[in-house]
DNA sequence: AATATTAAAACATCCGATCATTTAATATTT
DNA sequence: AAATATTAAATGATCGGATGTTTTAATATT
């Protein structure tokens, strides 16, 4: 009998108590801000113990289900669950498939290029302007110190929510924060800055005459130049370190 | 002065020391594999009772970081996250910003027509013939009873392995995964069986004459055509229902 | 009315006891 | 000697209660 039986993990309370919260929450029982009994009559109305049912706010609250607060009017909340949660996630995941840079280049030329063209269609005068202004402070970013990456990640972000889809807004968002948290490559040297400047102004500049074609176009080859910036050493490459200082890498020249 | 600060939350003994371990997992300090100290001894090591470090415990557990086994040679183990963790992540995010069908559609046609161009040009005849069955084993599905969604997952799954991207495997099955659980939609009619079989069909005949456009044309089309089946309730859907019985919802014609 | 104090509710932490599970070591049987 | 059964030890799981801390509501004071 080509039969395949998995084996059974004794059910802990605690789990058990997590799935039946999680479960009300996903099938609309409890609602966002709703409050949930206090530890103390919760326990008792599952006829558990005190610490189970702490182990079961606790991971709900890891999956950022709930939200515990201290104090008088304190307890567990429902939260609703916040992108840093998932990107959390996405970083613990991706630590152990290790992707290389180009399969996060990949994922970025297959889905941003096509954001660019739902925005040019859907762009208004007030998100170019946030965009121009994105690149003004970029390009006036000092010398080293500072990280494009929070500026960059700004700029793509924009773009992802003017598209208007909130699937993809996880997805990009996510990628680019596990890229920087995991390869932790951060670029610095003016040349490269500069560079990002000049083709992120190109898909302004598209944008502005809402031309799709040509947004799409510059995407693809701003994505790639970063790319080639990320794979190459040469010029300076900025590593943060385990203990959170820079170490700058020479290429092999 | 224009800043801004954050509220600071009272740290939480557990949550430092989630921390903590999850920055020496991350920082490849510790490995897949490795065994962390007993409750015990870690609770004495740290100074902090053994109830706040079973917290934190169960909250790397939560992340899928850890696994946990009772017994004499149990204890905690640094474990590699799993593809269900992070999907369980994504469903919890995606159930409160609700997308609609259309947000699906359009991440799913942004990813998977590329895909197969990619596979067009890495397919081995093994894999077409893992397809072929697949094909075979939908068109021989009993009627009604029989979920076509699991083999349709396994269907799409095995393009993205053959693309041999990990983000983009991550990406395309968390959403797909999200799509089934909160939408919760499932076709069951013949009729939409028969022609995802045939969609489905065309694709791996793209594919075996490795020709890249055809094979993304033709997932263009399977992908419209799901989405219009998902969207028309004509023909018949099949939701299930809060208690897990399934209910017949007729299009309003 | 504003401020300071007090009280209460709820979580946070700790402790130690007991139960349950799993595996290693040992004893027994064949 | 090998297979099997028993026992013991390690470790997590659960429990219950004691105490500390935080937050807010209620009260008292100025």
């Amino acid at each position: 009998m080509g039969f395949k039986f998995e084996t059974v993990k004794a059910n802990r309370i605690s789990q058990n108590i997590v799935e039946q919260i999680r479960s009300a929450i996903l099938e609309g029982e409890l609602k966002i801000g709703d409050q949930l009994p206090s530890e103390k009559d919760f326990a008792r109305h599952f006829g558990v113990s005190k610490s189970s049912l702490r182990e079961a706010y606790r991971v709900l609250e890891a999956y950022g289900l709930l939200e515990i607060r201290q104090g008088m009017s304190g307890g567990a909340f429902v939260k609703k669950v916040d992108l840093a949660t998932i990107k959390d996630s996405f970083v613990n995941y991706l630590f152990f498939q290790n992707p290389g840079i180009r399969e996060y280049t990949q994922i970025r030329t297959f889905i941003e290029p096509q954001v660019v063209k739902i925005c040019a269609e859907k762009i208004t005068d007030q998100d170019l302007e946030f965009l121009e202004d994105n690149i003004l402070a970029m390009e006036h970013e000092p010398d080293g110190e500072a990280f494009m990456s929070d500026l960059d990640i700004a700029f793509h972000k924009k773009l992802v929510e003017i598209a208007g889809n909130k699937i993809i807004s996880l997805i990009v968002e996510s990628v680019q924060t596990a890229l920087i948290n995991i390869k932790q490559i951060v670029h610095t040297d003016r040349q490269f800055l500069t560079a990002v400047c000049d083709s992120h102004t190109k898909i302004v500049n598209a944008l502005r005459d809402r031309d799709p074609e040509k947004a799409s176009q510059a995407m693809i080859e701003h994505i790639n130049e970063v790319e080639k910036g990320m794979l190459a050493s040469k010029g300076g490459i900025m590593i943060i370190t385990e203990n959170g200082l820079l170490k700058k890498e020479q290429g092999s020249q």
